[in-house]
DNA sequence: TAATAAATTAAACGATTGTTTAAATTTAAA
DNA sequence: TTTAAATTTAAACAATCGTTTAATTTATTA
């Protein structure tokens, strides 16, 4: 794809630390150079603009973002076991680049921005084929009920991510998680199991 | 509460739509003075700082928030009723003040603003206790599974409302929504079905 | 009507923004 | 080593931002 050498990475680096830390509009190119150590004309040079840094920022971290969830479905496990991985893998995936994800969401929710979000558009749809057969495996084997509105799945465990990810402060206090790793524990275990179990209720056919 | 004369309040309205259309930053002072019909002073002149009125405009239109669902926990209807009007009242005021939620929802999603929400915190807890009282009920009745995550229940319904919002051209490519009406009528249907079902899958005892 | 307060205006302020320029420096190739 | 290209720099650019000022108009009060 895209070849960039030390120095645009570095400057990707700094920039995506930044924006996730600022906003996009919070962070001026004059932070960028100052943090990363070059001059302010550098950022133009190489990317020719902020927004086209931007988007060269969601290349650069989205191009080895092609999910393994498809190992998900190669695997012999049960759909339901399929199901718990899936949710799994995107949760770990969310939290660990959470600085750009932070940013896609920002930049999503922000109405103003007209970024070419094509190639993540294809991503999501991409997962939403492998979670489509994963169901239909365990409607085939009548594990999972008939009647389900699998385009709503994914958006589910996003957007619950992203809104308590945004709401931090608010559920930190809520849920009386004190320090960043009782919080980070809380996403790996309660919500995860949470959302595991709110969609397994919804799939799984009564009469198991 | 405060007390806004007319021209305030036109000005609040001219701001709700366009930081709703362009965004905080993205929605300039003179801009709203110019669409209000008004001096680029008189914003200053009434509300201080550009800040001030986004505060000031949460304020204005969450003051007539206190939403209804205390009336939900007082009907007479079952625990499943109840959980059904309370995710339908949800979603229905997120979709008839799309303009602020957008916004605060953007603001929100912004790690750069430093906006006190401390009024919209304390309506979430208001509605969460409210939540937990019906949940409580249909417990009592063996109706509901007893370890229920309650606090995520919220956020889930937030989340994917925002989420699938924020994503409207997506999902309008997606699930082939080709007018504003269509998507409206996805909104108020199916989707509204699903996080209902989705929900009483979660809640409900298998045994039922 | 005269005096006072409120509302409105045009203009300017200072700060910051993203971007460009043109010269200086470093690196690579011939 | 000479030449050409790539990189880096400081400075300036023009535009926009939120806010303030000081003068003017309108409304209110005495």
């Amino acid at each position: 794809m895209s070849n960039f050498n030390e120095k645009q990475i570095h400057i990707l680096q700094v920039a995506e630390k930044l924006f996730a830390e600022h906003g996009f509009d919070g962070t001026s190119i004059r932070m960028i150079s100052k943090e990363a150590g070059i001059n302010v004309a550098m950022v133009s040079y190489y990317f020719g603009s902020k927004e086209s840094l931007l988007e060269k920022l969601i290349i650069f971290r989205t191009s080895d973002l092609k999910l393994k969830l498809e190992n998900v479905l190669k695997t012999e496990a049960s759909p339901i076991i399929k199901i718990e991985n899936y949710v799994n893998l995107y949760i770990e995936k969310m939290n660990c680049n959470k600085n750009l994800y932070q940013i896609l969401h920002t930049e999503i929710s922000s109405p103003k921005r007209a970024i070419d979000l094509k190639a993540f558009s294809e991503v999501k749809k991409n997962n939403l084929e492998t979670l489509k057969n994963i169901i239909e495996l365990g409607q085939n084997q009548k594990i999972f009920k008939k009647d389900i509105n699998v385009a709503l799945i994914t958006p589910m465990i996003l957007g619950t991510y992203f809104h308590f990810h945004s709401n931090k402060p608010y559920f930190k206090d809520l849920l009386n998680l004190k320090t960043e790793t009782a919080y980070n524990n809380y996403i790996n275990n309660e919500f995860t199991t949470h959302i595991q179990q709110t969609i397994k209720s919804l799939l799984l056919n009564e009469s198991n």
